[in-house]
DNA sequence: CGGCGTTCTTGATGCAGATCAAATAAAATG
DNA sequence: CATTTTATTTGATCTGCATCAAGAACGCCG
């Protein structure tokens, strides 16, 4: 079992999921869990696997065990834009919506803990604790569109690229300090360059740069150990 | 009273804001409604005015009753970025947030009927339905909020430029094909470009070119009327 | 281990949009 | 209405990142 979701604040053990993280069941009692439970279901996906296609009747909401999923749009000329990556144990899915305006794609190898989506919004219904603890996850991932909204909008390549490491930093195996300091890039430099709205080239280049700097050593392209945190905070203009 | 707050989808007449309007009250049975209006308090405030800085408690959660609220992030350096933009009759307010992390302030003229936070917060708790209807907000505005940052990642800028007229001619006084064409545009080139990740030079080149190709008209560099939608929507990139 | 497709890096060049600078238009003030 | 201030437009130039073009490193599979 991972690290990343044998997390601090663990609500309750989740029996549809058989582990315990702080996705959406923690917000359920005993019979609710069991209720929800009996319709849950595994499910593993390789890396590149399309979860969810735009303009798809989306059947199932999760709770992400492991993995990093990514979330993106499209322009009918082929340009791309990813809007989020969620981790291991975020929650995902979008309730309420009967087409996805995503592409929904596991950037990683995933496993995932599925309802289906009208169970979990019947249940909503009955359950408030679950509504808000949903409600709370949308607020949440607003407050982070945002945050990132401010980095595509008004950052320059070199404070994306850092911003981007932190980022990644805090979320996969976080340490004391909330940063990993060794960690492997969860997406390509395509990807990269998708969420950061540049280039896999300038991409390439500005981890270079941070790599002659000392801020970050790379070994075979993904693998990332920060030397320099407080530089790396410096370079992405917090 | 203006026309944006009587629209089609009107679910109930809000005794507290003493307007119709499809704001939070649409959710509220007649005994909660009279609970939450005694709580209410009307406001005005004009452009400029700072609603709610970064870092304040916010106290107040709002059905906007008229004008235009601006939302922004900003780097230690001084730039800015708008994150959202919201109109009549959207509800303003960011629930369960202790202190908050963007600037609000009044891009136009606005009026405001205002409820306490936290009364808020207690009366999701009573009534679902409640928070239901937040929760479901807070979806759309991260729907949005994905649109938006696939603007300001992958489109140029004469591209983002037909996308926020179209956002504006959205929200304005919506005709029946959802676009107004007459309108007076509620920010200075200075918060467009903020909000597009631009400078207000290129805004200016860019409306400009848009008005020499005959797709829109500028008078007193407020007033946009727009001659060619169709011309507009193929520049916006969709 | 070696061949082969894929991903990543590095270099040379071009261009969209920033920056700097000034003119003009509009709004505010008395 | 005249005067000042502020907002917008327009022009000239510069620069950061995109684009184009090879190479180098890596992962895969026989």
């Amino acid at each position: 079992m991972r690290q990343d979701i044998h997390n601090a604040d663990v609500p309750v053990l989740c029996r549809a999921c058989e582990a315990r993280h702080r996705g959406i069941c923690g917000a359920l009692d005993a019979n609710e869990l069991l209720r929800l439970g009996r319709r849950s279901s595994r499910h593993e996906h390789g890396a590149g696997t399309t979860l969810v296609a735009v303009g798809d009747r989306p059947e199932h909401c999760s709770n992400i065990l492991s993995g990093v999923v990514k979330l993106s749009k499209l322009l009918a000329d082929g340009r791309q834009q990813v809007v989020e990556l969620q981790f291991a144990p975020d929650f995902l899915g979008r309730p309420f919506a009967e087409q996805s305006d995503v592409l929904v794609e596991a950037a990683t190898d995933v496993r995932l803990c599925s309802f289906p989506r009208l169970a979990l919004e019947a249940m909503m219904a009955d359950a408030p604790a679950l509504e808000n603890r949903m409600h709370r996850q949308a607020l949440r991932q607003l407050d982070d569109a945002r945050d990132w909204m401010m980095t595509l909008g008004r950052k320059n390549a070199a404070e994306k690229v850092a911003s981007f490491l932190l980022m990644i930093a805090r979320h996969v195996r976080p340490q004391d300090d909330g940063y990993s300091s060794r960690f492997d890039l969860p997406l390509s430099r395509s990807d990269i360059a998708d969420f950061l709205g540049l280039t896999i080239e300038t991409i390439s280049r500005q981890l270079t740069r941070l790599r002659k700097d000392g801020t970050i050593g790379i070994e075979r392209a993904r693998h990332v150990t920060v030397q320099d945190l407080e530089a790396l905070k410096r370079a992405a203009a917090i």
